[in-house]
RNA sequence: GCGCCUGUAGCUCAAUCGGAUAGAGCAACGGCCUUCUAAGCCGUAGGUUACAGGUUCGAUUCCUGUCAGGCGCACCA
């Protein structure tokens, strides 16, 4: 529809240069919605724009190409206005022609093709199975998620997938801190539980099944265990426990190992899968290490002469490539550093041949970025081609209280704790309120009302009414609109109802930039301001009249809001109850 | 110290790649249920867009500086 106005205004435009009024045109002509209702449907600012390049007034352009404008059917009138702005008036049929276009295209309104033929990969959430995911995790998924599903409704091929840090001393840190909860539950450990290892639960649960499994089995490797509170609280107590217990457990160390990792990375699929975020791959960093493709990646750029040694360590000139160090790739022990492997896995992105690819990241990384583009400069790849979105921290509130989450405790909130608690609907939603770059406070009590003030049940309700009002058509025996052919849409003569057919008309255009921007929020906003417009065309408007054409009319309007409700749910991942 | 992000109503945030009188929600105040869900609606009040300059017909938006907050500055991930 506003592609129909874009024409109108082209084809002026058009004649205006043929008759050498003005040297050019632009190639996308801008379409406005005024904030003003006196300011008509939409509006153009093509006349301030091309005043200076033509050397005109702005007004007296802008009377010429109200002037040339092709007679239209959906055009009522185009008003001169301010400083040389083009108002348009839309007729009554534009408006019909809205409705009849949800009605047609069902599930699918408010999609488009614009990304047809591009391969965009997202890498989200990504976190180091060492734990189970918490509340800082979930915001990144859900916004991962719901960028994919509307990457998608853009006519993008997506493909999701979770980087997995399998390979790394985390991993090894969380072996080790299972083998001593392990010794714990034998009454085997001679001193108490060091506070720089993973202390969670979640750990001791490992632990206990691992027992159940193996039962004393691995209690060997407990004879010369080092004295970790002599050494001290730092990394070479740590080191030194890894050490000995790989050395001492050989072959046994893999069981550790998986025990914890398998365990982990199980609970984290099932609970994404929970959450409603689906991977089309996940991405073991170890099989990078396995295939050689991080041999392959360093060697490459060792090989373009990037590359020098230092104190024993392998570094990457990254100063060449506007970084502002130069960064280790792989250690004077000979280990690769995750930068390595980060190296080889983006490598490994682009050799897939996506058109883009999006990493998301927590904000804490974002001094992470220079080093990734640097290497992949090195590598003669185009650095361009990778985005990253950095996503803020999320922090819970309980009414004005602020939830405590200290990670190094373990006692941080799970995302599954959340979702018990306040539900998937509620928390999906209130992860994408806000901007990836924005902080996010998100307060548990807000997410579990079932009240106006709580914005999921707002817009939920808004479609639940309108299922109640099928309902009670059918129940006092009156007759529901034809589901499919023509529909009469000429008794919907009243403003108010233009009015709301203008808000859903803005669905596909929200679905666009929304895309464009990387910004689920824009949906979350446009779904309140849709439920709060249908809220008062019900509040104003007695929908079940007797008077049949009036009724078929209105209800089809309303089944159409219901419908663009239930297609914005469905892309930030939220159900649209038809009952509440 | 250097880098990145942010600063908009009492609070939480929007503002369509520079547009007209900066908008919502919550909180506050005042109204609306014998009629389709009051889980809702209507109205009132609330602003020097941190500050100072600059570019422009036009700046919350772009540029420079100052101030304030967050994050980062590893041979951790």
């Amino acid at each position: 529809m506003k592609a129909f106005v874009s024409q109108a205004l082209q084809g002026a435009l058009q004649q205006l240069h043929a008759q050498g009024s003005i040297p050019g045109i632009p190639a996308t002509l801008e379409l406005d919605r005024p904030k003003q209702g006196e300011h008509g449907h939409l509006a153009s600012n093509i006349a301030l724009l091309l005043a200076r390049i033509a050397g005109r007034k702005p007004r007296d352009l802008a009377a010429e190409i109200v002037a040339a404008l092709p007679a239209s059917e959906w055009i009522a009138r185009a008003e001169i206005a301010g400083p040389g702005f083009i108002n348009f008036f839309l007729q009554p049929a534009a408006f019909h022609t809205v409705i009849r276009q949800v009605r047609a295209e069902r599930e699918g309104f408010g999609a488009n093709r614009s990304g047809a033929g591009q391969r965009l990969q997202l890498e989200f959430v990504s976190a180091n199975p060492t734990g189970p995911l918490h509340v800082g995790h979930g915001r990144g998924a859900a916004y991962g998620a719901s960028l994919a599903n509307i990457l998608r409704f853009n006519g993008y091929d997506i493909f999701c997938e979770y980087y997995v840090n399998d390979a790394g001393r985390q991993m090894d840190i969380l072996a080790a801190s299972v083998y001593l909860r392990y010794l714990e539950a034998a009454q085997a450990l001679p001193w108490p539980f060091p506070s720089n290892t993973y202390r969670g639960e979640y750990v001791r649960a490992v632990a206990t099944r691992l027992r159940e499994r193996v039962g004393n089995r691995l209690l060997y490797a407990a004879t010369g265990l080092p004295d970790l509170p002599k050494i001290g609280d730092g990394d070479l107590a740590i080191d030194t426990l890894i050490a000995h217990l790989k050395q001492s457990l050989g072959e046994d160390y893999r069981v550790l190992h998986s025990a914890g990792l398998d365990e982990i990375l199980d609970d984290i699929r099932d609970d994404l899968i929970g959450f409603g975020v689906h991977y089309e791959r996940w991405y073991s960093e170890h099989s990078l290490m396995n295939t050689g493709a991080v041999d392959a990646a360093v060697a490459a750029l060792e090989a373009a002469g990037h590359c020098y040694i230092h104190e024993g360590a392998l570094w990457f000139r990254a100063t060449a490539f506007g970084d502002d160090k130069d960064r280790v790739l792989r250690r004077d022990n000979g280990a690769y550093t995750y930068f390595a492997s980060d190296v080889a896995y983006h490598a490994e992105k682009f050799a897939r041949g996506f058109t883009r690819i999006i990493d998301m990241w927590g904000a804490d990384h974002h001094g992470y970025v220079p080093r990734v583009k640097a290497a992949l400069r090195a590598l003669g790849l185009d650095d361009q081609c990778l985005e990253v979105v950095l996503v803020q921290f999320a922090v819970l509130y309980r009414g004005t209280e602020k939830v405590s989450m200290s990670t190094r405790a373990g006692e941080f909130v799970t995302l599954r704790a959340l979702r018990e608690e306040v539900g998937n609907d509620a928390a999906r939603f209130f992860y994408v309120l806000r901007r990836a770059d924005q902080h996010l406070d998100f307060d548990l009590e807000l997410a579990k009302k079932h009240s106006e003030e709580n914005p999921v049940f707002y817009i939920q309700y808004a479609h639940a009414r309108v299922y109640s009002l099928l309902r009670q058509t059918t129940e006092k025996g009156l007759s529901l609109p034809p589901a499919a052919g023509s529909i009469d849409l000429e008794p919907l003569q009243d403003p108010r109802e233009w009015a709301l057919a203008d808000t859903l008309w803005r669905f596909p255009e929200v679905v666009a930039t929304a895309a464009r921007d990387r910004e689920p929020h824009q949906i979350a906003f446009y779904l309140r301001d849709l439920a709060a417009a249908f809220h008062t065309y019900y509040n104003s408007t007695r929908i079940l009249v007797d008077d049949t054409p009036l009724r078929h009319a209105r209800l089809t309007l309303c089944t159409a809001v219901a419908q663009s409700i239930a297609n914005g749910l469905r892309l930030l991942g939220v159900s649209a109850p038809e009952q509440m």
